[in-house]
DNA sequence: GTCTATACAACGATAGAC
DNA sequence: GTCTATCGTTGTATAGAC
């Protein structure tokens, strides 16, 4: 059961929920039918399983960056230039472009609260950079939080398009050359 | 076979690749089997077709923003903020999480080029934007081309995730904000 | 060129035995 | 709890008539 659930979403971040079959989640649990059926109700439902844990991973890594010392261009500096598996794409992220995920609210739901809390959480440190005079007041906390976060969800896509990692790492670089203050 | 190209445009703009059957395709352009296997080989061939038109029809409209007149910062605001149906996402950059896509070289190629192209024309902004004064010769123009190109992309992911426009225009709007000499 | 018929695998789930 | 059998549908394509 937790390897259904592993494996779930492994292959949800590989092929999509459209692209991935009962089938193929059972062969890589190595888990028969009966099995899955048992301890889910579906497809569907072991699916929202795997996002709701992927999500919670995704915050705690976010979290592992943006909750540092060091100055607010310092964090969030880190937290752009993690390692990542950039061309496998972001679980979550790519789950956006997936037909039957975004028709089920009980599918999209924790996708939509991952980036809802990601926004928030970086824009915390952006009002906090804002209060100790590291940012000037015109920076919007909310905006530049959004662009942050879709700078990073876009480099994905860029660098998936390019099948390479340089676009993301562009985008990135060209991200925190346009932040105030940039370290350079 | 017009319709049959426009027909594979739309579905794979609203199921991507994976998510969209011949049978949906010939009930979309009203045509039966027979005529679709005879103006193609299969599902692969015509989606090549369509990936193609709708990279073109792309580029189209990011020219009509982009070869405008005004400064740098102008014709990109314009781009940025051009009307978009931000909740059907970017019918090209959606393509790149579609495993299928994404393995076959004859389906990705038309969406490599389509962003090459555009990160290259975005830099060219940025570069005469250097030259004419209007940026510091800090700004790198690759750089901030995929950076500008990421925050669209990744815009169109928040959302969907969102359900809403609303974290697309905050991104879009923050990006602009941190363009040296924003107008704002 | 377009139609209908046919093929065969995969999908997603259920049933009933153990 | 897990296994095997079965089911009806859809996916993708080919064949051959018109």
């Amino acid at each position: 059961m937790e390897r259904l659930i592993r494996s779930t979403q492994e292959l949800l971040w590989e092929r999509g929920y459209v692209g991935t079959s009962p089938k193929a989640i059972q062969r890589a649990a190595d888990a028969g039918q009966g099995s899955m059926y048992h301890h889910f109700t579906g497809k569907a439902q072991l699916a929202r399983a795997a996002i709701e844990r992927s999500g919670a991973e995704l915050r705690e890594a976010a979290e592992d960056q943006l909750s540092g010392s060091g100055t607010a261009t310092e964090r969030i500096t880190d937290y752009l230039e993690r390692d990542r598996e950039v061309l496998r794409g972001c679980r979550i992220g790519r789950l956006t472009s997936d037909p039957d995920v975004m028709a089920d609210p009980e599918l999209r739901q924790p996708i939509d609260e991952t980036f809802t809390w990601l926004r928030a959480r970086l824009a915390e440190i952006v009002a906090e950079g804002k209060r100790n005079g590291e940012y000037p007041g015109s920076l919007d906390p909310e905006q530049t939080a959004a662009t942050i976060a879709a700078v990073l969800q876009g480099g994905y896509v860029l660098a998936r398009a390019a099948g390479s990692v340089e676009p993301f790492e562009l985008a990135v670089k060209g991200l925190i050359n346009l932040l105030p203050e940039a370290t350079k």
